[in-house]
DNA sequence: TAAAAACCATAAAAAGTCTATGGTTTTTAT
DNA sequence: ATAAAAACCATAGACTTTTTATGGTTTTTA
């Protein structure tokens, strides 16, 4: 019987044993399930450069979006780790799970990466695990319910932002004042006033004030 | 019991039976189906009139892209049925069911009508069926494996293209010859020819000819 | 093989965006 | 309550980008 080779990257140890009892108990009709586990960004890395430079690439590759190991002093997200298995192990599906929080990174992640399947956890059970390795394999992509939720706020909208705009978003949400932001964005003071003028419009929050317009770009999933 | 009322509006009579035997068939846990029907543009939209005003609104509406009443000089489609709808009926949910070849509309519906659902015809069963209006009622969306495809696709690019760009791809991909764009679009025929030239680019299809460029386009389903 | 269409290049015009500047209004902290 | 800080607004000019007008070459079509 044909065995499909996963590994599953994430933070939390436990998590992981989790997804490696779960599908390795699971029956699938053609194949069974053997898992490999990395709780960093750089084990996960590594493991899959081992893989590709021996030629047993991973079929299937679950990734969790935050990867905070902040101890080696910057940060690498799932998302990184994404691009980099593109790179090194094309043919690896790849599957992002996500916390409810960092729903918003869809946008960046389906432009980078193109997931073959995007998991929001608070969706995750066994039966949504089972789905997920026949759809991915067979006939992606696979998105859960909330994934999806957020993939039909993005689609409903054909704002186009440019990295300026992004940016300005970004550090508008997490509080920077408008005169910090010429250290971030590059652009002059009054252009940093007139983008927010014209994102208010954008997103259809006239004259309201800066919350309105976080909470419009957040809903429709720009933050 | 509770009744949910379905209003399913299709160019063919046929296939309007289907689903009428089909949903009314089925059981549901909590509710029975009562379907009405209409087989042109004009008596959908009459009859989703009716019920606004009679305050007897629709639960669903599930819309057939392709309404080609041409009889009446105009065509008009399951689109613009479906803007009109979300005006005079905005608590009704809507389900569009498109044929394969008209998936590339998938762009502009989600952006003029946001539909609560999107089916398409290959992918329709009885089970999916069932499915939808479960879903559709309780937690939207409901995408078919085809459409979701489609989506995937758009969403993966962030190609962004104005109302010039949009109109250029489309009048390209029926034939129309470059010099009798200046009637359609509004640029001179320099500039259109200018903006085919970085379409092109856009589009990662550099020196090659025109129908690379739609090939491209209808791809990542911009056509 | 002519005529039509497509394609290309460039200078000038037009439109749009950004900056510098100086002012007014609102918010914040004491 | 009020002074200081920040946010907000307006405008002229610099700058960038896009569009047009024009005239040419190449390719396609009948």
């Amino acid at each position: 019987m044909k065995t499909i080779r996963i590994l599953a990257v994430d933070d939390h140890k436990m998590t992981l044993v989790g997804y490696k009892y779960i599908l390795e108990d699971t029956k699938f009709p053609d194949f069974k399930i053997e898992m490999s586990m990395a709780n960093t960004f750089n084990l996960g890395k590594e493991m899959i450069l081992d893989s590709a430079k021996s030629n047993t690439f991973y079929d299937i590759l679950l990734l969790d979006i935050q990867l905070s190991s902040i101890k080696e002093g910057y940060a690498r997200t799932g998302e990184d780790l994404g691009i980099y298995a593109r790179e090194v192990s094309p043919d690896s599906k790849i599957v992002f799970l996500s916390s409810f929080s960092d729903n918003y990174r869809i946008n960046s992640i389906m432009n980078t990466v193109n997931p073959e399947g995007y998991m929001v956890k608070t969706d995750i059970n066994e039966d949504a695990l089972r789905e997920m390795v026949e759809t991915v394999l067979t006939e992606p992509p696979y998105y859960t319910k909330k994934a999806m939720i957020a993939i039909r706020n993005k689609m409903s909208s054909d704002i186009y932002l440019d990295d300026n705009d992004k940016k300005l978003l970004y550090y508008l949400s997490i509080g920077t004042k408008t005169k910090d932001m010429i250290e971030y964005v590059s652009l002059s003071l009054p252009g940093i006033e007139n983008r927010k003028r014209q994102l208010k419009e954008i997103f259809g929050v006239g004259k309201e004030n800066d919350y309105a317009l976080i909470n419009a770009a957040r809903e429709k999933g720009f933050i």
